[in-house]
RNA sequence: GUCCCCAUCGUCUAGAGGCCUAGGACACCAGCCUUUCACGUUGGUAACACGGGUUCGAAUCCCGUUGGGGACGCCA
Protein backbone atom coordinates (compact mmCIF):
# COMPACT_ATOMS: atom_id res chain seq x y z
CA UNK A 1 0.00 0.00 0.00
CA UNK A 2 1.65 3.40 -0.91
CA UNK A 3 0.74 5.79 1.60
CA UNK A 4 -1.02 8.90 0.66
CA UNK A 5 -1.94 12.04 3.10
CA UNK A 6 -3.42 15.55 2.45
CA UNK A 7 -3.68 18.66 3.95
CA UNK A 8 -7.27 20.16 3.88
CA UNK A 9 -7.76 23.44 4.62
CA UNK A 10 -10.53 25.91 4.27
CA UNK A 11 -9.45 29.24 2.88
CA UNK A 12 -11.40 31.54 4.93
CA UNK A 13 -8.60 32.80 6.44
CA UNK A 14 -4.33 32.84 6.58
CA UNK A 15 -2.62 29.79 7.40
CA UNK A 16 -2.29 29.99 11.19
CA UNK A 17 0.50 28.02 12.96
CA UNK A 18 -1.68 25.05 14.02
CA UNK A 19 -2.52 24.26 10.61
CA UNK A 20 1.18 24.60 9.29
CA UNK A 21 1.75 21.82 11.90
CA UNK A 22 -0.72 19.65 10.34
CA UNK A 23 0.65 20.60 7.46
CA UNK A 24 4.15 19.12 8.19
CA UNK A 25 2.98 16.14 9.75
CA UNK A 26 1.29 14.99 6.73
CA UNK A 27 4.22 15.23 4.78
CA UNK A 28 6.73 14.17 6.80
CA UNK A 29 4.12 10.92 7.21
CA UNK A 30 4.01 10.71 3.58
CA UNK A 31 7.77 10.98 3.16
CA UNK A 32 8.55 8.61 5.70
CA UNK A 33 6.77 6.10 4.30
CA UNK A 34 7.93 6.85 0.39
CA UNK A 35 4.46 8.08 -0.16
CA UNK A 36 2.53 11.16 -1.32
CA UNK A 37 1.33 14.13 0.44
CA UNK A 38 -1.85 16.02 -1.20
CA UNK A 39 -3.64 19.33 -0.43
CA UNK A 40 -7.32 19.88 -0.53
CA UNK A 41 -8.91 23.47 -0.32
CA UNK A 42 -12.12 22.86 1.38
CA UNK A 43 -14.11 25.55 -0.13
CA UNK A 44 -17.29 24.44 -0.34
CA UNK A 45 -18.63 27.13 1.95
CA UNK A 46 -18.51 29.73 -0.71
CA UNK A 47 -19.95 32.48 1.75
CA UNK A 48 -16.68 32.78 3.34
CA UNK A 49 -14.20 31.43 0.91
CA UNK A 50 -11.75 33.44 -0.37
CA UNK A 51 -9.68 33.21 -3.18
CA UNK A 52 -7.24 35.55 -1.48
CA UNK A 53 -7.15 33.30 1.29
CA UNK A 54 -6.55 30.45 -0.95
CA UNK A 55 -3.53 32.82 -2.41
CA UNK A 56 -2.46 32.87 0.92
CA UNK A 57 -2.23 29.69 2.36
CA UNK A 58 -0.58 28.40 -0.84
CA UNK A 59 2.13 31.20 -0.46
CA UNK A 60 2.58 29.64 3.00
CA UNK A 61 2.63 26.30 2.44
CA UNK A 62 4.91 26.76 -0.17
CA UNK A 63 7.54 29.33 2.16
CA UNK A 64 7.40 26.71 4.62
CA UNK A 65 8.43 24.07 2.45
CA UNK A 66 5.01 22.17 2.23
CA UNK A 67 4.29 22.55 -1.05
CA UNK A 68 1.62 19.22 -2.34
CA UNK A 69 3.15 16.55 -4.55
CA UNK A 70 0.01 17.06 -6.66
CA UNK A 71 -2.11 19.91 -8.06
CA UNK A 72 -3.79 20.94 -5.14
CA UNK A 73 -8.00 19.17 -5.17
CA UNK A 74 -10.85 21.71 -4.58
CA UNK A 75 -13.41 20.74 -3.13
CA UNK A 76 -15.92 23.41 -4.87
CA UNK A 77 -15.09 22.24 -8.26
CA UNK A 78 -16.83 18.27 -7.05
CA UNK A 79 -19.66 19.12 -6.15
CA UNK A 80 -21.39 17.00 -8.51
CA UNK A 81 -19.57 13.82 -6.97
CA UNK A 82 -20.91 14.69 -3.40
CA UNK A 83 -24.08 15.03 -4.84
CA UNK A 84 -23.79 11.93 -6.99
CA UNK A 85 -22.91 9.74 -3.76
CA UNK A 86 -25.64 10.83 -1.74
CA UNK A 87 -28.38 10.48 -4.74
CA UNK A 88 -26.50 6.97 -4.74
CA UNK A 89 -26.93 5.96 -0.85
CA UNK A 90 -30.81 7.16 -1.23
CA UNK A 91 -31.52 5.12 -3.98
CA UNK A 92 -30.09 2.20 -1.69
CA UNK A 93 -32.21 3.30 0.96
CA UNK A 94 -29.64 4.39 2.98
CA UNK A 95 -30.33 7.78 3.25
CA UNK A 96 -33.49 9.63 3.59
CA UNK A 97 -35.15 12.89 2.24
CA UNK A 98 -35.92 15.23 5.14
CA UNK A 99 -38.36 17.80 4.60
CA UNK A 100 -37.73 19.73 8.20
CA UNK A 101 -37.10 23.60 8.08
CA UNK A 102 -34.52 25.43 9.76
CA UNK A 103 -36.97 26.98 12.13
CA UNK A 104 -38.17 23.22 13.27
CA UNK A 105 -34.63 22.25 13.30
CA UNK A 106 -33.81 25.08 16.27
CA UNK A 107 -36.33 24.49 18.10
CA UNK A 108 -36.03 21.04 18.17
CA UNK A 109 -32.31 21.47 19.40
CA UNK A 110 -33.33 23.91 21.57
CA UNK A 111 -36.09 21.86 23.57
CA UNK A 112 -33.51 18.68 23.65
CA UNK A 113 -30.98 21.05 25.52
CA UNK A 114 -33.42 21.93 28.16
CA UNK A 115 -34.01 18.44 28.93
CA UNK A 116 -30.58 17.85 29.07
CA UNK A 117 -30.57 15.98 26.37
CA UNK A 118 -27.66 15.96 23.61
CA UNK A 119 -29.38 18.05 20.51
CA UNK A 120 -29.78 15.56 17.75
CA UNK A 121 -31.94 15.33 15.06
CA UNK A 122 -34.73 12.84 15.87
CA UNK A 123 -35.19 11.40 12.79
CA UNK A 124 -38.72 12.60 11.87
CA UNK A 125 -38.33 11.87 8.19
CA UNK A 126 -36.86 8.95 8.46
CA UNK A 127 -39.71 6.68 8.31
CA UNK A 128 -42.39 9.47 7.04
CA UNK A 129 -43.53 9.47 3.47
CA UNK A 130 -42.12 11.56 1.48
CA UNK A 131 -45.37 12.71 0.01
CA UNK A 132 -45.96 13.86 3.44
CA UNK A 133 -43.98 16.63 2.98
CA UNK A 134 -45.77 20.50 1.88
CA UNK A 135 -45.08 21.19 -1.48
CA UNK A 136 -43.27 23.83 -1.93
CA UNK A 137 -40.21 22.47 0.61
CA UNK A 138 -36.80 21.33 -1.08
CA UNK A 139 -35.89 18.51 1.09
CA UNK A 140 -32.26 18.04 2.71
CA UNK A 141 -30.64 13.83 2.56
CA UNK A 142 -30.30 12.60 5.68
CA UNK A 143 -27.80 9.59 5.84
CA UNK A 144 -29.65 6.70 8.11
CA UNK A 145 -27.28 6.11 11.48
CA UNK A 146 -27.14 3.02 12.84
CA UNK A 147 -29.27 3.15 16.11
CA UNK A 148 -27.79 0.15 18.09
CA UNK A 149 -24.27 -0.46 18.76
CA UNK A 150 -21.51 1.30 19.16
CA UNK A 151 -18.73 2.48 16.71
CA UNK A 152 -14.77 2.10 17.08
CA UNK A 153 -12.01 3.76 15.90
CA UNK A 154 -8.40 2.77 16.64
CA UNK A 155 -6.60 6.32 16.20
CA UNK A 156 -3.20 5.81 15.43
CA UNK A 157 -2.42 8.78 17.67
CA UNK A 158 -5.49 8.93 20.40
CA UNK A 159 -5.82 4.76 20.89
CA UNK A 160 -9.27 2.95 20.67
CA UNK A 161 -11.94 5.53 20.90
CA UNK A 162 -15.71 4.30 21.17
CA UNK A 163 -18.58 6.29 20.76
CA UNK A 164 -22.12 4.46 20.98
CA UNK A 165 -24.29 4.96 17.86
CA UNK A 166 -27.41 6.34 20.34
CA UNK A 167 -25.14 9.34 20.70
CA UNK A 168 -25.23 10.33 16.60
CA UNK A 169 -28.10 11.43 14.60
CA UNK A 170 -29.01 11.22 11.12
CA UNK A 171 -26.69 13.94 9.57
CA UNK A 172 -27.21 16.04 6.20
CA UNK A 173 -25.06 14.82 3.69
CA UNK A 174 -26.89 17.00 1.02
CA UNK A 175 -28.50 20.19 1.22
CA UNK A 176 -31.49 21.04 0.35
CA UNK A 177 -29.86 23.74 -2.12
CA UNK A 178 -28.42 20.50 -3.27
CA UNK A 179 -24.76 21.46 -2.33
CA UNK A 180 -23.10 18.57 0.37
CA UNK A 181 -22.02 19.08 3.43
CA UNK A 182 -18.73 19.16 4.98
CA UNK A 183 -18.73 15.99 6.59
CA UNK A 184 -19.63 14.00 3.28
CA UNK A 185 -17.38 15.51 1.30
CA UNK A 186 -14.38 15.10 2.93
CA UNK A 187 -15.13 11.38 3.00
CA UNK A 188 -16.18 11.22 -1.07
CA UNK A 189 -12.84 13.29 -1.69
CA UNK A 190 -10.82 10.99 0.56
CA UNK A 191 -11.90 7.87 -0.58
CA UNK A 192 -11.54 9.53 -4.50
CA UNK A 193 -8.23 10.51 -3.67
CA UNK A 194 -7.05 7.31 -2.25
CA UNK A 195 -6.36 8.82 0.81
CA UNK A 196 -4.70 6.02 3.35
CA UNK A 197 -4.34 8.20 6.05
CA UNK A 198 -6.47 10.98 7.60
CA UNK A 199 -4.01 12.89 10.03
CA UNK A 200 -5.52 16.31 11.28
CA UNK A 201 -6.72 17.85 13.92
CA UNK A 202 -8.10 16.23 17.30
CA UNK A 203 -11.24 18.57 17.27
CA UNK A 204 -12.28 16.68 14.13
CA UNK A 205 -12.13 13.40 16.51
CA UNK A 206 -15.71 13.28 17.20
CA UNK A 207 -16.56 14.31 13.46
CA UNK A 208 -14.84 10.74 12.76
CA UNK A 209 -17.41 8.37 13.86
CA UNK A 210 -20.05 10.54 11.72
CA UNK A 211 -17.48 9.96 8.47
CA UNK A 212 -17.42 6.73 9.50
CA UNK A 213 -21.44 6.28 8.59
CA UNK A 214 -20.91 7.57 5.27
CA UNK A 215 -17.77 4.97 4.65
CA UNK A 216 -19.49 1.96 6.02
CA UNK A 217 -22.98 3.11 4.09
CA UNK A 218 -21.01 3.39 0.92
CA UNK A 219 -19.47 -0.16 1.61
CA UNK A 220 -15.81 2.09 1.59
CA UNK A 221 -12.77 0.72 3.38
CA UNK A 222 -12.30 3.46 5.95
CA UNK A 223 -8.57 4.69 6.24
CA UNK A 224 -6.52 5.31 9.10
CA UNK A 225 -7.25 8.28 11.27
CA UNK A 226 -4.79 10.23 13.19
CA UNK A 227 -5.96 12.96 15.14
CA UNK A 228 -2.94 15.00 16.37
CA UNK A 229 -3.45 17.93 19.55
CA UNK A 230 -4.06 21.64 18.67
CA UNK A 231 -1.80 23.85 19.39
CA UNK A 232 -2.70 26.82 22.33
CA UNK A 233 -1.38 29.93 22.90
CA UNK A 234 0.82 30.93 26.09
CA UNK A 235 -2.13 31.38 28.00
CA UNK A 236 -3.53 27.85 27.49
CA UNK A 237 -6.75 29.18 25.53
CA UNK A 238 -7.09 28.14 21.89
CA UNK A 239 -4.86 29.93 19.29
CA UNK A 240 -6.75 32.99 18.21
CA UNK A 241 -5.03 36.32 16.70
CA UNK A 242 -4.92 38.33 20.16
CA UNK A 243 -1.95 35.33 20.86
CA UNK A 244 0.73 37.74 18.43
CA UNK A 245 1.94 36.18 15.68
CA UNK A 246 -0.24 32.98 14.94
CA UNK A 247 -0.54 33.57 11.05
CA UNK A 248 2.59 31.69 8.94
CA UNK A 249 3.47 34.49 7.04
CA UNK A 250 3.95 37.00 10.20
CA UNK A 251 6.61 34.72 11.51
CA UNK A 252 8.07 35.70 7.92
CA UNK A 253 7.63 38.85 8.73
CA UNK A 254 9.22 39.19 11.48
CA UNK A 255 12.45 36.93 10.88
CA UNK A 256 11.74 33.24 11.74
CA UNK A 257 13.28 31.25 8.66
CA UNK A 258 11.05 28.63 7.68
CA UNK A 259 13.03 25.51 9.31
CA UNK A 260 13.06 26.67 12.18
CA UNK A 261 9.47 27.13 12.53
CA UNK A 262 9.41 23.76 10.92
CA UNK A 263 11.48 22.31 13.52
CA UNK A 264 9.73 24.30 16.23
CA UNK A 265 6.41 23.15 15.27
CA UNK A 266 7.88 19.65 14.95
CA UNK A 267 8.78 19.22 18.19
CA UNK A 268 5.46 20.57 19.73
CA UNK A 269 3.62 17.35 20.03
CA UNK A 270 6.29 14.79 19.04
CA UNK A 271 9.94 13.72 20.22
CA UNK A 272 12.36 11.62 19.68
CA UNK A 273 14.61 11.12 22.75
CA UNK A 274 16.35 14.14 23.40
CA UNK A 275 16.49 15.49 19.86
CA UNK A 276 15.96 19.29 19.70
CA UNK A 277 17.88 20.39 16.31
CA UNK A 278 15.95 18.04 13.80
CA UNK A 279 16.74 19.31 9.82
CA UNK A 280 13.83 18.12 7.86
CA UNK A 281 15.93 15.17 6.63
CA UNK A 282 16.31 13.86 9.76
CA UNK A 283 12.63 14.50 10.45
CA UNK A 284 11.48 12.42 7.44
CA UNK A 285 13.56 9.57 8.44
CA UNK A 286 12.42 9.16 12.60
CA UNK A 287 9.20 10.88 12.32
CA UNK A 288 6.26 8.41 12.97
CA UNK A 289 2.40 8.95 14.52
CA UNK A 290 3.55 6.61 17.68
CA UNK A 291 5.73 9.15 19.09
CA UNK A 292 3.19 12.18 18.67
CA UNK A 293 1.56 13.18 22.05
CA UNK A 294 -1.72 13.50 23.18
CA UNK A 295 -2.00 16.54 25.07
CA UNK A 296 -2.51 19.65 23.46
CA UNK A 297 0.85 22.28 23.54
CA UNK A 298 1.15 26.16 24.23
CA UNK A 299 2.99 28.06 21.67
CA UNK A 300 6.84 28.73 23.22
CA UNK A 301 8.20 32.19 20.91
CA UNK A 302 11.07 31.87 23.11
CA UNK A 303 11.79 28.57 22.10
CA UNK A 304 11.24 28.98 18.93
CA UNK A 305 13.63 32.28 18.44
CA UNK A 306 16.34 30.41 20.08
CA UNK A 307 15.62 27.91 17.33
CA UNK A 308 15.92 30.05 15.44
CA UNK A 309 19.23 31.80 15.93
CA UNK A 310 20.53 28.09 15.82
CA UNK A 311 19.23 27.55 12.02
CA UNK A 312 20.46 31.37 11.31
CA UNK A 313 23.82 30.77 12.64
CA UNK A 314 23.75 27.72 10.32
CA UNK A 315 22.45 29.77 7.25
CA UNK A 316 24.44 29.79 4.25
CA UNK A 317 26.18 33.65 4.26
CA UNK A 318 24.48 34.20 0.34
CA UNK A 319 21.62 33.53 1.85
CA UNK A 320 21.33 35.50 4.65
CA UNK A 321 23.07 38.64 2.77
CA UNK A 322 20.31 38.48 0.25
CA UNK A 323 17.70 38.47 3.32
CA UNK A 324 19.11 41.12 5.04
CA UNK A 325 19.46 43.69 2.08
CA UNK A 326 15.88 42.57 1.07
CA UNK A 327 14.31 43.63 4.50
CA UNK A 328 17.01 46.96 4.56
CA UNK A 329 15.33 48.05 1.37
CA UNK A 330 11.83 47.18 2.63
CA UNK A 331 12.76 49.72 5.90
CA UNK A 332 13.78 52.29 3.49
CA UNK A 333 17.37 52.31 4.13
CA UNK A 334 19.93 53.52 1.21
CA UNK A 335 22.18 51.29 0.42
CA UNK A 336 24.87 50.92 -2.71
CA UNK A 337 26.62 48.34 -3.79
CA UNK A 338 29.51 48.91 -1.61
CA UNK A 339 27.04 49.06 1.39
CA UNK A 340 25.94 45.76 0.09
CA UNK A 341 29.50 44.53 0.29
CA UNK A 342 29.83 45.71 3.56
CA UNK A 343 27.06 43.77 5.02
CA UNK A 344 28.11 41.06 3.03
CA UNK A 345 31.84 40.76 4.13
CA UNK A 346 30.82 41.18 7.94
CA UNK A 347 27.69 38.44 7.30
CA UNK A 348 30.00 35.59 9.07
CA UNK A 349 30.77 37.68 12.21
CA UNK A 350 27.45 39.25 12.12
CA UNK A 351 25.13 36.18 12.26
CA UNK A 352 26.69 34.70 15.01
CA UNK A 353 25.26 37.46 17.35
CA UNK A 354 21.50 37.33 15.93
CA UNK A 355 18.15 35.22 16.77
CA UNK A 356 16.00 36.38 13.30
CA UNK A 357 16.43 38.18 10.14
CA UNK A 358 14.68 41.15 11.96
CA UNK A 359 17.86 41.73 14.43
CA UNK A 360 20.45 40.66 11.51
CA UNK A 361 19.04 43.77 9.69
CA UNK A 362 19.11 45.92 12.24
CA UNK A 363 22.75 44.95 13.16
CA UNK A 364 24.06 45.01 9.80
CA UNK A 365 22.70 48.24 8.96
CA UNK A 366 25.33 50.32 9.92
CA UNK A 367 27.89 48.58 7.47
CA UNK A 368 25.13 49.27 4.57
CA UNK A 369 25.04 52.47 4.85
CA UNK A 370 27.22 55.62 3.62
CA UNK A 371 28.80 57.58 6.26
CA UNK A 372 29.25 57.68 10.00
CA UNK A 373 26.48 56.38 11.49
CA UNK A 374 23.40 57.50 14.01
CA UNK A 375 24.21 57.52 17.50
CA UNK A 376 22.26 54.72 19.83
CA UNK A 377 21.70 56.70 22.82
CA UNK A 378 24.23 54.58 25.43
CA UNK A 379 26.90 54.53 22.68
CA UNK A 380 26.46 58.68 22.64
CA UNK A 381 26.92 58.97 26.17
CA UNK A 382 30.12 56.94 26.32
CA UNK A 383 31.49 59.01 23.40
CA UNK A 384 33.03 61.25 25.80
CA UNK A 385 35.59 63.98 24.94
CA UNK A 386 38.15 62.05 26.08
CA UNK A 387 37.16 59.03 23.72
CA UNK A 388 37.27 61.23 21.20
CA UNK A 389 40.85 62.80 21.52
CA UNK A 390 41.68 59.04 21.59
CA UNK A 391 39.42 58.42 18.30
CA UNK A 392 41.92 61.18 17.13
CA UNK A 393 45.24 60.41 18.26
CA UNK A 394 43.78 56.65 16.71
CA UNK A 395 42.87 58.00 13.66
CA UNK A 396 46.42 59.29 13.03
CA UNK A 397 48.06 56.31 14.44
CA UNK A 398 46.19 53.87 12.20
CA UNK A 399 46.71 56.14 9.14
CA UNK A 400 49.84 54.01 8.03
CA UNK A 401 48.19 50.50 8.89
CA UNK A 402 48.15 47.42 6.68
CA UNK A 403 44.18 47.05 6.25
CA UNK A 404 44.02 43.52 6.84
CA UNK A 405 42.20 41.66 9.79
CA UNK A 406 44.94 40.13 11.66
CA UNK A 407 47.19 43.09 10.69
CA UNK A 408 44.55 45.65 12.51
CA UNK A 409 44.58 43.60 15.53
CA UNK A 410 48.28 43.84 16.28
CA UNK A 411 48.07 47.06 15.89
CA UNK A 412 45.43 47.91 18.41
CA UNK A 413 47.04 45.08 20.58
CA UNK A 414 50.27 47.77 20.66
CA UNK A 415 48.34 50.96 20.07
CA UNK A 416 46.76 50.14 24.00
CA UNK A 417 49.56 48.77 25.27
CA UNK A 418 51.77 51.37 24.56
CA UNK A 419 49.35 54.04 25.73
CA UNK A 420 48.86 51.07 28.98
CA UNK A 421 45.82 50.90 28.37
CA UNK A 422 43.36 48.16 28.08
CA UNK A 423 42.21 46.66 24.92
CA UNK A 424 38.76 47.10 25.36
CA UNK A 425 39.16 50.88 26.95
CA UNK A 426 40.39 51.44 22.99
CA UNK A 427 38.02 49.03 21.19
CA UNK A 428 35.35 50.65 22.76
CA UNK A 429 35.09 54.09 21.44
CA UNK A 430 36.42 52.61 17.85
CA UNK A 431 32.95 50.29 17.95
CA UNK A 432 31.02 53.14 18.72
CA UNK A 433 32.72 55.80 15.82
CA UNK A 434 32.49 52.80 13.72
CA UNK A 435 28.79 51.31 14.05
CA UNK A 436 27.21 54.18 16.65
CA UNK A 437 26.51 51.30 18.99
CA UNK A 438 28.19 49.71 21.83
CA UNK A 439 27.23 46.35 20.29
CA UNK A 440 28.67 44.78 17.39
CA UNK A 441 31.01 42.61 15.60
CA UNK A 442 34.50 42.03 16.87
CA UNK A 443 36.04 45.33 15.96
CA UNK A 444 38.77 43.89 13.84
CA UNK A 445 36.45 42.46 11.60
CA UNK A 446 34.17 45.93 11.61
CA UNK A 447 37.39 47.75 10.48
CA UNK A 448 38.18 45.45 7.51
CA UNK A 449 35.03 45.07 6.29
CA UNK A 450 33.97 48.75 5.88
CA UNK A 451 37.28 49.61 4.23
CA UNK A 452 39.88 51.73 5.21
CA UNK A 453 38.61 54.82 3.75
CA UNK A 454 35.09 54.79 5.17
CA UNK A 455 36.37 53.81 8.35
CA UNK A 456 39.34 56.40 8.72
CA UNK A 457 36.01 58.60 7.89
CA UNK A 458 33.78 57.71 10.47
CA UNK A 459 36.27 57.47 13.15
CA UNK A 460 37.41 60.94 12.30
CA UNK A 461 33.93 62.45 11.90
CA UNK A 462 33.41 60.83 15.57
CA UNK A 463 36.62 62.25 17.23
CA UNK A 464 35.00 66.05 16.39
C1' G B 1 -26.21 20.15 29.31
C1' U B 2 -24.44 15.45 26.57
C1' C B 3 -20.34 12.91 24.47
C1' C B 4 -15.06 12.57 23.48
C1' C B 5 -9.89 13.64 24.52
C1' C B 6 -5.98 15.13 27.79
C1' A B 7 -2.84 15.75 32.61
C1' U B 8 5.81 15.03 34.26
C1' C B 9 9.85 21.53 35.91
C1' G B 10 6.99 28.38 33.95
C1' U B 11 7.07 26.16 28.56
C1' C B 12 8.29 21.91 24.98
C1' U B 13 9.35 17.14 26.29
C1' A B 14 12.26 11.96 27.82
C1' G B 15 10.01 8.20 30.52
C1' A B 16 6.15 2.04 27.62
C1' G B 17 6.48 -1.49 36.51
C1' G B 18 12.40 -1.78 39.16
C1' C B 19 17.88 1.63 34.95
C1' C B 20 14.17 7.73 38.38
C1' U B 21 17.60 10.50 44.90
C1' A B 22 12.69 11.76 37.39
C1' G B 23 16.78 13.05 32.12
C1' G B 24 17.16 16.89 28.04
C1' A B 25 15.84 21.69 25.73
C1' C B 26 14.01 26.89 26.15
C1' A B 27 13.48 30.64 29.75
C1' C B 28 15.54 32.32 34.53
C1' C B 29 19.84 32.94 38.25
C1' A B 30 25.30 32.62 39.29
C1' G B 31 30.40 31.72 37.41
C1' C B 32 33.96 31.06 33.38
C1' C B 33 35.56 32.65 28.39
C1' U B 34 36.05 37.61 26.16
C1' U B 35 37.76 43.94 22.42
C1' U B 36 31.41 44.94 23.19
C1' C B 37 27.31 41.83 22.23
C1' A B 38 26.42 37.11 21.09
C1' C B 39 28.26 32.05 20.84
C1' G B 40 30.34 28.46 23.94
C1' U B 41 30.96 26.39 28.72
C1' U B 42 30.25 25.09 34.26
C1' G B 43 26.79 25.02 38.07
C1' G B 44 21.88 26.27 40.20
C1' U B 45 16.36 27.05 41.03
C1' A B 46 12.26 24.16 39.20
C1' A B 47 7.74 18.86 37.82
C1' C B 48 5.28 13.17 38.15
C1' A B 49 -2.53 17.56 39.77
C1' C B 50 -5.13 14.96 44.03
C1' G B 51 -7.28 10.48 46.35
C1' G B 52 -7.92 5.41 46.30
C1' G B 53 -6.51 0.67 44.53
C1' U B 54 -3.34 -3.52 41.80
C1' U B 55 1.86 -5.10 42.79
C1' C B 56 7.44 -7.28 46.49
C1' G B 57 7.82 -2.53 43.75
C1' A B 58 4.01 2.78 40.07
C1' A B 59 5.54 8.87 36.95
C1' U B 60 4.43 4.35 34.38
C1' C B 61 -1.56 -0.23 35.14
C1' C B 62 -7.01 0.41 37.07
C1' C B 63 -10.97 3.51 39.36
C1' G B 64 -12.60 8.15 41.12
C1' U B 65 -11.95 13.55 41.93
C1' U B 66 -10.21 18.05 40.23
C1' G B 67 -8.43 20.90 36.33
C1' G B 68 -7.81 21.87 31.01
C1' G B 69 -9.35 21.17 25.91
C1' G B 70 -12.58 19.65 21.94
C1' A B 71 -17.23 18.26 19.54
C1' C B 72 -22.36 18.54 19.45
C1' G B 73 -25.10 23.41 12.43
C1' C B 74 -28.76 22.56 5.82
C1' C B 75 -19.91 26.01 8.98
C1' A B 76 -15.49 23.78 7.63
Amino acid sequence: MTVRTRFAPSPTGFLHIGGARTALFNMLFARHHGGQYLLRIEDTDKARSTEAAVQQILNSLAWLGLSPDEEPVFQSHREARHAEVARELLAAGKAYLAFDTAEELAAMREQAMKEGRPPRYDGSWRDRDPSDAPPDRKPAIRLKAPRQGSTIVEDLVQGRVEVQNSELDDMIILRSDGTPTYLHAVVVDDHDMGITHVIRGDDHLTNTFRQCMVYDAMGWHRPYFAHIPLIHGADGAKLSKRHGAVGVMEFEAQGFLPEAVCNYLLRLGWGHGDEEIVPRDRAIELFDLKDVGRAASRMDYAKLTHLNGVYLRGAEDARLTEEVLKRLAHRGIDYGTLGGDRVRALMPALKERAKTLEELTSAAAFAAQEGPPPLEPKAATQLTPEAKALLADLAQFLTDAPWEQAELMNWLRDYAEVKGMKLGQVAQPLRIALSGSTQSPPIDAVLTALGRTEAMDRILAAAE
